[in-house]
DNA sequence: ACCTGAACACCGTTCAAGT
DNA sequence: ACCTGAACACCGTTCAAGT
């Protein structure tokens, strides 16, 4: 990469930071394009999609969760493992406000340029997550699947003014859920 | 109103139904006026905002589940009343896609032209739960606007598409965490 | 190679002009 | 009274022209 392409693609990332941490994931791309004092077409050439953005944004911290899963599920405490792990998730998905929107979207595009990093912290959530259940610490009628689902709804819980301040507390409402047995009725 | 503005009014909201049921909330009012034939001033003098579009398009249907509460609060079932409202509130609030972060911002914003609808059926909503509890049947630390949020996370779990398969389930465990006493750890 | 910035097709809001 | 549609300030995308 040569030189000038580097500051500029420096100069982006950390603008939009700053843009993004105060005005959310959706902010205009344009701004943090004047605010890094470069053009569009240079914004577009170094970031194609708002997606790409965000992953360069989310990489090292995304990288970070999923290793602790697989350091988790390969140590001797799984069930609690998952439940701080899940938390953990809950925490990241704020990362920026807004974001949970664009991994769950990314979960289901194939093209997302997050599409993997969604996919690769999936997997290792699933494998910890299977073995909470051998152990018997969490209900087996779960799957990865579903655990994305729930801290991406808490993580929508966050995001809301209105909802926000009890957050932490419907968060262990549902992380104890997840230990309880599935009590099938009828 | 006069002829011409109730028929337009009239057009503008069935337009917006068939539009915004397909698109979701956030689709374009632009393209709305365009189908319904009418010009940009008409569609804004008749719904100055995005969120008064959808009070018109949700208020009968908010009604009901208002209705529907205060009932079942009167009634003699309240633990499973509650249960059976919460579920419906889950359904309503999937009227549209992107209804919920709609919904969400009406009840922090005294302003929105939803924001009266949403305390209205949040206060039922409370009303019900309050009977619940009173018989015991579910747990005591939760009030009116913890039921909002959940309901808002499971609304916000079936607006996506790579989580909407499991809505019905993580609603099924969700709705028997309400019924679970606080278990209290430490 | 890389950057710039104007052009384009959108959006929601506003407002002068019409009937 | 009510409606129209152009004008305005935005947005993300594209691309010809520059270095």
């Amino acid at each position: 990469m040569r030189a000038d392409a580097k500051r500029n693609y420096d100069r982006l990332l950390a603008v939009a930071d700053e843009v993004i941490a105060k005005q959310g994931a959706d902010a205009s791309l344009r701004e943090i394009a004047r605010q890094a004092d470069v053009g569009m077409g240079t914004m577009h050439r170094h970031f194609a999609t708002r997606e790409a953005l965000l992953e360069a944004l989310l990489r090292s911290r995304l990288a970070v969760l999923t290793q602790a899963a697989i350091t988790l599920a390969a140590g001797d405490h799984p069930g609690d493992g998952l439940i701080s792990w899940f938390r953990d998730g809950v925490t990241f998905v704020q990362s920026y406000s807004g974001v949970v929107d664009l991994l769950a979207d990314a979960l289901a595009d194939p093209n997302s340029a997050l599409h993997a990093s969604c996919t690769g912290l999936r997997s290792a959530g699933a494998r910890l997550l299977a073995r909470a259940q051998e152990v018997g610490a969490v209900r087996g009628d779960l799957d990865g699947t579903d655990l994305f689902a729930l801290m991406g709804a808490l993580g929508w819980i966050n995001d809301q003014p209105s909802f926000s301040p009890r957050g932490d507390r419907l968060t262990n409402l549902i992380a104890s859920a997840l230990g309880s047995p599935a009590t099938k009725r009828s």
